[in-house]
DNA sequence: TTTAGCACTCTAAGCATGAGAGTGCTAAAT
DNA sequence: ATTTAGCACTCTCATGCTTAGAGTGCTAAA
């Protein structure tokens, strides 16, 4: 049951604010007087209640204010949140140190990841734009048993993705060994971003393996193999809620193990739209030692060509309306850079 | 009065490693039982208490054992350090790994960072090879005062070094504008690292200029400008001096701020020697943030081709000798890998 | 010179207390 | 049918007290 009323919502934002600015639970007698609410404490007390009982906020013990859980963070982000665009004397400052640097990718990528990091006070964390390379050389399909098919497919590398397809209805290899003709005919040596530009002409099981195909092509170029540049990793050490190193020591394993950080970018079904925005809060379930953080995520460079991540890491308790904008921001520019540059 | 019997050497130096060890201060009780001194608890305790007054050891609190000061880091280091080399085991490990590496600089500094990291539970940092490109454009020598001169350096690149130099005795602006001269046409476009070498042939007047050159030159080449590569920032973290995360804040600071790490690299006088390696213990009075934390530093590259430096910064409670014999083993790698591949 | 023994000091942990913060609920007011 | 005032209830946090234990420093004997 979804349905919050138009005052839960308002009090719901309130309060996601008002932690995210303070820390601390927050209580209803403080909405009432710091926001002037025209009603009274019990009233915002009686509406916490409902929104408690639906998930979206907690109490840390039973006399505390409230404080958001991680649905509220999501319910905050996706519905409530306006899309604050950054101050115009902002993008023109930001702008103008760009400017006035060489073009020099590196340069860049370090310069990114310090606005990124000072604006968001948080950690900023960028991939190199990784050129996409990746060709198809060759698709096969093997047929297992009833709907399913091992569907491989070769690069020009040598690589080999292989993967098990689930079908509408059981298909012949016959069938199978056209259809993969087929397709290493018409993809031999491409390097497809958007596959799906062909979609009208194909069957339902040819889109299937189209699906699957794309999948891997945006997958395999999302691994990051380059130079990883970072800032602000000890922004993230101020946060109160990283005051115990340990809880900051989970968080900032992340930015030092490459092994997470490439399960954390390939696991992350990242839009294919270049500038899209990502917003990753508690670890999603996923991520253990990520439970206390939000992660917010894009993809910068020019599709097909190179493309690159950039994001920040911080608390849940983050600014989301700013750190969102900084990061689409940033993705601009870069992406900028690299369409020029490449 | 540093003559410290070799029952007080042998003392603070189990003080020492226990402590490292341990983490928590060390009791005479303690030692006498772990390391079957043969001799009382007593005996130990006035030993303790002599070490304690002549500055090696302090008491957190009244009633609790003994913990080094940072002279009795230094001394340990600089005196009762046997010079541990690493097991042929290890050295062979590690050269396999880089072995098996292409011959990618990137990917060498990479691993580097991490083996150094892992190896000595601290954060390591490396700074790419820098090109040693400044050549000497032009220099001038103006009189000002007494015995005072000051001398400027023209580079190449259109930098400027200045400096005031105290000469042995007053010289006029005539003698100087023939030094500068004489300078000017013997250094112009060199790129000198080993200026001593003419040492004989001068007077102490142009020694105490060369001295000054030398210096400038070294230094200049010391600044990092390019990436700098790091691992290990989380087991900083691991360590309970930094439980409290300001404190941890405090020390990985220099990580992120570049001035800082110019700072100091810059003031901390590297002997000229590839190889040799260095000890800061505590931010030796001129680093506050520093003051809970030991640095080691070295060093690597050809001298007047391209020079880096590697070091480990960790909680002033470090293995000294493992982490320093790791500090010269990798020096030492990436010296020949710069000397091969230049 | 070393050591046994003991008094002394300081910390850390446990426990009780009280103030304060904030809620939940009930009954009255709108 | 909401909203609100009022109050009881709960929980935290800070404070102070007490005790056990660890480790030292000192003294006097070996």
């Amino acid at each position: 049951m979804n349905g919050l009323s138009a005052r839960q919502k308002r009090i719901l934002s309130l309060i996601v604010h008002e932690y995210i600015f303070s820390a601390e639970a927050v209580a209803s007698k403080h909405l009432v007087e710091k926001y002037r609410l025209g009603m009274s404490s019990a009233t915002v007390r009686n509406e916490m209640s409902a929104l408690t009982d639906q998930g979206y906020l907690k109490q840390p013990h039973t006399s505390a204010g409230r404080v958001p859980t991680e649905e509220g963070y999501r319910y905050f982000v996706g519905q409530l949140m306006q899309d604050t665009s950054l101050p115009e004397t902002m993008r023109a400052t930001i702008n103008h140190q760009f400017s006035q640097m060489h073009s020099d990718i590196k340069q860049w990528l370090q310069l990114a990841a310090t606005v990124l990091a000072n604006e968001t006070h948080a950690a900023s964390l960028i991939t190199a734009p990784q050129p996409v390379e990746a060709r198809i050389k060759h698709i096969q399909l093997i047929a297992t048993h009833g709907r399913q098919a091992l569907a491989v497919l070769v690069m020009e590398g040598g690589q080999i993705h292989q993967h098990i397809l689930t079908l509408e209805e059981p298909t012949s290899q016959e069938q199978l060994s056209i259809l993969s003709n087929k397709f290493s005919q018409l993809f031999a040596g491409k390097n497809l971003h958007n596959l799906s530009q062909y979609q009208e002409t194909f069957t339902s099981l040819e889109s299937t393996i189209l699906a699957w195909l794309e999948d891997e092509l945006v997958r395999s170029d999302r691994l990051p193999t380059g130079e990883i540049y970072m800032d602000g990793i000890t922004n993230v050490l101020a946060e109160p809620e990283f005051a115990d190193s340990e809880e900051a020591r989970r968080a900032l394993r992340l930015l030092e193990e490459r092994s997470m950080l490439q399960d954390l970018l390939a696991q992350t079904v990242l839009p294919e739209t270049i500038g899209g925005v990502q917003v990753l809060i508690g670890g999603e379930g996923n991520w253990n030692d990520l439970s206390q953080c939000s992660i917010i995520l894009s993809r910068y460079g020019s599709p097909g060509i190179a493309t690159g991540t950039l994001g920040v890491l911080g608390p849940m308790r983050m600014s989301y309306g700013r750190s969102i904008s900084m990061v689409r921001f940033l993705s601009g520019i870069l992406s900028d850079f690299v369409a020029e540059q490449w």
